[in-house]
DNA sequence: TGAGGCATCATGCTTTCGGGTGATTTTTAC
DNA sequence: GTAAAAATCACCCGAAAGCATGATGCCTCA
């Protein structure tokens, strides 16, 4: 089920309960010392606190765990690509780009399929990218399959 | 390195923060009370540090999910996704890359959102598209989807 | 007949992508 | 312990993509 994923590697777990031994170690140590007083000893743990939580979140974005359901949730279209092309206002031919683009043709492809120049293609792309709201074509591509817009 | 920061947002931090304040107005409390006496001690502020290494930990993985970018799927694949990592000798950082570009992020995203620099994910995509026998990301996207790489 | 939508093309400019190459470090495997 | 694999980073350079802007011709519809 989990397709791609690192381990935490063992030896930054191991490096990780050695640093929380060590603290643990050094608060042995403190007792017998006599600067931890009432009032230290707060600041003390609260900096326990910080570090480890700053370890924690070192550690937590070292990992590469990472799970499938944080990029790839399903969406399932409840509405037409037509009534999609009415609702974003992309017009016929700007579709066809997009389902060209989405296909993986270059704009200089796109243009040699449709028997127009770049130029055009390049126009027709930005437009649908301003109707979509995105900035890429990957992103294009993305929403359009999300929406429903392509299968 | 700064960026670590970036992308944790304000009300996780504010409320990570918060919780940090509860946790030492409860050892505030607790110093009124008499069931903390030398051995408990330590395992107090063990535990404190692990309660906050696991915030931290869980901090650090979901400041890198991003929920808007989804993906439709489409396929039912005749082999899974491990299957196809091994026959085209897709690693799971490649694989990782590879998701992240089909959810529509440029090369600086990826980077960012992997903590790695962009002359990293440059490597990796090439990799990914070589591996294919791809040339663009597009491509690249729409021949993972074929086969059932990707969702 | 004139306004507006659509498709077409262009030019200049900036950013991003991708190929190629080489390198170091870390991790894994034997 | 060593060798292989994986991950990391850097640099150069050309190609592709994207942005802004403007223009022309065609068609429809009021």
């Amino acid at each position: 089920m989990t397709t791609y994923w690192r381990n935490i590697p063992w030896s930054t777990l191991l490096l990780y309960g050695a640093s929380l031994g060590l603290l643990m170690a050094a608060l042995q140590y403190s007792r017998f010392r006599l600067w931890m007083n009432a009032e230290a000893r707060e600041w003390y743990i609260g900096l326990i606190a910080l570090v480890f939580a700053a370890a924690g979140i070192w550690l937590g974005r070292s990992s590469r765990q990472q799970s499938e359901d944080e990029i790839f949730t399903p969406v399932a279209p409840n509405k037409t690509p037509d009534e999609l092309m009415e609702q974003y206002g992309i017009t016929p031919r700007e579709m066809e780009v997009l389902a060209l683009m989405a296909a993986g043709l270059s704009n200089q492809e796109i243009a040699e399929r449709l028997f127009v120049s770049i130029n055009t293609v390049k126009t027709h792309s930005s437009n649908v990218f301003s109707k979509l709201g995105v900035q890429r074509r990957t992103q294009a591509i993305q929403k359009a399959r999300q929406t429903g817009l392509i299968p």
